[in-house]
DNA sequence: GTGAAAGCGCTAACAG
DNA sequence: CTGTTAGCGCTTTCAC
């Protein structure tokens, strides 16, 4: 199929392409508004829509902005990206997502893919803290700004947005215990996630504060999935131990611990209340009688947006690192 | 930033750029083996990475798939992304992903940012049945082939993929009544969704088989969100009529309902049996003693892709609807 | 097997 | 205000 040209318009008219270029280009200032007019008018009746390639080739700049996300479980990642996408476009930005799937090998790829692509700028969150670092390096060398959110590397210069996960593991798992919990199950994130020591810090100090001794068979890996949860329970249960709460590291994976429970009959589930941070800027608890803690994806969207397209725009910028621990929104459910 | 080029290659080797670009494309037949060699290693280690802009213009070809969704609130639709995705990168193309947010305006302007993008085709899944139609047909009519998923369009000629909504709502309900559920209440979809009206008949079907009255007052239009849910059982409530079930159109508003119900404290939300279509191919259970069932996802990804692909290969091809009926998963859960 | 040249659609000097 | 010209980086005839 043949595209409509700046050229067929040119022929049609008996006027030069350039003319035609920049009236459609609204370039007001050099095209009498007449000729303006006629342009535009003859574009739309042919159905003229400008080929971006040939734009970005000659401008030699796309304004492509490049997501890459680590997974698509969650609704925390697709949230941040609606967010993104909107903020970026009122910017004149394309956005290409890239899902990298937990998996190292095709978060490289997804990043040469977007080099490729001539993104100006890319927001990313990573599947390992440290797997792709050398890469990350490389693709900020070539002078293609990175800003990370939510999960952060270990060792590079680059501006992040992250939120207090200590904070947030903290007030979580203190609300358990005004709930009542003593003996609560910590379903820890994997290692090579950034998010998970700060937690299972959060974690421990709750409990010191309420003077309930830190015992490390209470603290299991119990990675992403429903089905990773799943095991992790029953790894603890197999100890012989007792529980009344959970705080997991996702939703999906306490979910997972849950339901063993239930198979299991250990004893009815609405004596154990659950509480889990997941994505990490997004509380939700699962147990009806207790807190949920709400920190909107579209702030941390909106500021890692912001911040890469001021790296865009000065290169020299310096980095920044911002942690989101303000405006939380709390809820509290009546008992 | 600059990035090295091809002529850039050939200048340091001292060659011409023809010979580089066949040598980086990969053919063998017209470049001697040493040249090819040694082409290949200097590209690599000045970090030569092509330009796709320049490929596709020259090309006049752009391997670029757009697919639309409506949201991104269900796992659905990400799901379906994420196995497009890789099943459309293995056949070389890139793939742009746009999110309508279930507004028909956003969506005309995500199918015009597509042709601009110049994309050989489009899996989409639209916001209203009928709003952008005509649009649809322009975009088909300039030669760009369109495969609608999951949520259908009344009245154009395209490849579709879909599945039996009908039988799922069915098999659901049954469910419901299998498991002791007679006051069954319908949260149905919104009118300018295709997957409401089918799913609706699969309702008022299974409560006749078992001999259960239907009662109009039970259906109560229940929107997508949590929120819209909630306001669903609030007006259903108002009506003082009781109920043990939901048969809800999503997951979010299902549960959204829920919470209502525990909020007004209506009885133990465990007494009230709930069961979704989430997406449309996925149905999840939410109360525990209850069955799931699940279509993949996955399933219909592949499809879709397939469809796309044998309709940019051969424009001329018949259009396909398909319906995904077969291999559902059946979960059960002991009671 | 390799090089020279044309051109994809567009923008941006530079003249007029 | 408008036209001419020169590319952006790449592929692809057509010669040799």
């Amino acid at each position: 199929m043949k595209y409509v040209t700046i050229i067929d318009i040119a022929k049609k008219l008996g006027i030069s392409k350039s003319t035609v270029s920049r009236a459609l280009s609204g370039d007001t200032h050099n095209v009498k508004p007449e000729t303006m007019r006629l342009i535009c008018e003859t574009a739309d009746r042919m159905g003229y829509q400008r080929n971006e390639m040939a734009v970005n080739l000659r401008r030699q700049s796309t304004r492509n902005i490049g997501i890459i996300i680590p997974e698509v479980v969650t609704s925390f990642f697709m949230n941040f990206i609606q967010q993104a996408q909107k903020e970026l476009r009122a910017k004149g930005y394309r956005t290409i997502i890239a899902v990298s799937n937990e998996d190292a090998g095709q978060e490289a790829e997804n990043l040469l893919m977007l080099e490729a692509c001539r993104v100006e700028g890319i927001l990313m969150s990573v599947c390992h803290k440290n797997h792709n670092t050398a890469l990350y390096h490389t693709v900020v060398s070539h002078g293609i700004p990175i800003v990370f959110f939510d999960r952060m590397v270990e060792g590079i210069a680059a501006s992040q947005v992250r939120i207090d996960d200590y904070l947030m593991a903290f007030f979580m798992v203190e609300a358990l215990i005004r709930s009542g919990c003593r003996k609560i199950v910590h379903l820890a994130g994997p290692d090579h996630i950034s998010n998970g020591y700060d937690r299972h810090r959060g974690y421990r100090d709750a409990l010191e504060k309420f003077s309930i001794p830190y015992d490390k068979r209470y603290v299991v890996k119990g990675g992403l999935s429903a089905e990773q949860g799943g095991f992790a329970m029953e790894r603890f249960l197999s100890e012989g131990l007792e529980l009344d709460g959970i705080f997991g590291f996702t939703e999906t994976s306490t979910l997972g611990a849950k339901s063993v429970l239930q198979r299991l009959h250990y004893r009815i589930p609405e004596d154990v209340s659950l509480c889990c941070i997941s994505g990490t800027a997004l509380c939700t608890l699962v147990h009806p009688t207790l807190t949920a803690v709400e920190q909107p994806v579209g702030q941390m969207a909106t500021l890692s947006c912001k911040l890469l397209l001021d790296q865009i725009a000065n290169p020299a910028l310096d980095k920044e690192s911002i942690i989101l621990r303000g405006n939380m929104v709390v809820r509290e459910s009546t008992r």
